[in-house]
DNA sequence: CGGGACTTTGACACCTCTCAACTCTCGTGG
DNA sequence: CCACGAGAGTTGAGAGGTGTCAAAGTCCCG
């Protein structure tokens, strides 16, 4: 359904009487693979990267989150994931223990049932895009997905802001930046897309971006 | 925690009472993409294959699953990917109609849960297969991670069997079956592993091959 | 205005994909 | 029982794409 691996439910968590709300600055960490799992946050405003690192120490963005989104799933008791914010971004933070224990909410459990339901799809998607061969494919994709999920209309152009450097567009892509930067180039040159300043892509020709998306 | 995408509860499906049992032979179709969604299945024995397609006909093996795992998660209310037998098996299947209405279980629905929160890791733990760079690293991913789930000791030797063709292979590392194949080659040349006939897979060297796994 | 991080571009080696031929396996039928 | 044939797997050669290393360019913020 959305593009990214974090869920988009219709609505935001109703159950489980909220909460914290909590503020995090650009670059500021939410928690780290292996911290003790305490909260299940909904993001309310700004961009989150979840990251997991190989034992090579080669990184994987395993998602990027948006406003609606839950991280923090919890499979076990630890964190599986980095999760840091891209900008400045507010969260609602959910006990775990209103998850287990005596003291469940049974709407907090239905919730979480179906957002997991939606991130096993998002991450279904994640693998299709990376099944195709070629990068300016996969790029193509990746900022397709984006288009329909963050786009917003400017001067008439569907227009996305990548909040993201390009090293995590490749870490999420498994390419490098020097490719994900040849194939910007690349889908430019092409007429598809056109670049206003690093972060904004501004669509141009939606049916070539498909077709390139399409091809390989 | 499981290498492949589908769970491995640590016992089966308790809750939700049964539910009809079904046989397939090898080859058999469980569902396709886009069937409508009617039951939930936890498969008993067997091993099954998960796929999904690109628009440009290029396929991509989601997971294969082995005795313990569910498969067929009601996100929507169609399948999202087509199922099959790669050897004969048996599921058990529950009705989705026990999942949603008035007359839900809470008992499968805490099951359902878990078991997709055992998915996503999962599906995680497949994007870092994916992350590699190089096919052998990815082989030699893919086999240790068969070895410690489904290894079976043979004449003092891990041993695992491959249920699935080279394809299948291939568009699980999302890779090509010539590519697979030379990376056995390099993988057997290498000391780290014997095949035995096609299928049969014999641990020479785990530490070998975990080294191969960690390289690139 | 300056500095540092990020991005883009270039050159080159290596890997992987593609196409093709060959081998192997195994089930079938003579 | 053997021969055959079809499908699957392996191996080879060549072209193209991508990773790596290096350098130049750009943007942003102080």
């Amino acid at each position: 359904m959305t593009a990214m691996h974090a869920i988009r439910p219709h609505g935001t968590l109703r159950a489980g009487r909220p909460t914290a709300l909590r503020t995090l600055d650009a670059g500021e960490t939410l928690f780290r693979e292996a911290d003790a799992m305490t909260h299940l946050f909904e993001l309310r405003s700004g961009v989150l990267r979840l990251t997991r690192f190989l034992e090579t120490g080669r990184r994987q963005v395993v998602a990027f989150a948006y406003p609606g989104d839950i991280v923090g799933f919890p499979a076990g008791r630890l964190h599986h994931s980095d999760c840091e914010a891209l900008t400045p971004a507010t969260v609602a933070a959910h006990r775990r223990a209103a998850l287990d224990g005596p003291g469940a909410d049974p709407g907090l459990h239905d919730e979480l049932r179906e957002a997991a339901l939606a991130e096993i799809v998002a991450l279904q998607d994640h693998l299709m895009l990376l099944a195709r061969i070629g990068a300016r494919g996969k790029l193509a994709s990746f900022l397709l997905h984006l288009m329909e999920n963050q786009g917003t209309l400017r001067d008439g152009y569907m227009t996305i802001d990548l909040p993201m450097p390009r090293a995590d567009i490749a870490d999420y892509l498994c390419t490098t930046v020097e490719t994900v930067s040849r194939a910007l180039t690349q889908l430019r040159r092409s007429g598809a897309i056109r670049l206003d300043g690093i972060q904004r892509v501004v669509l141009l020709d939606r049916d070539r971006l498909a077709q390139i998306a399409g091809s390989d």
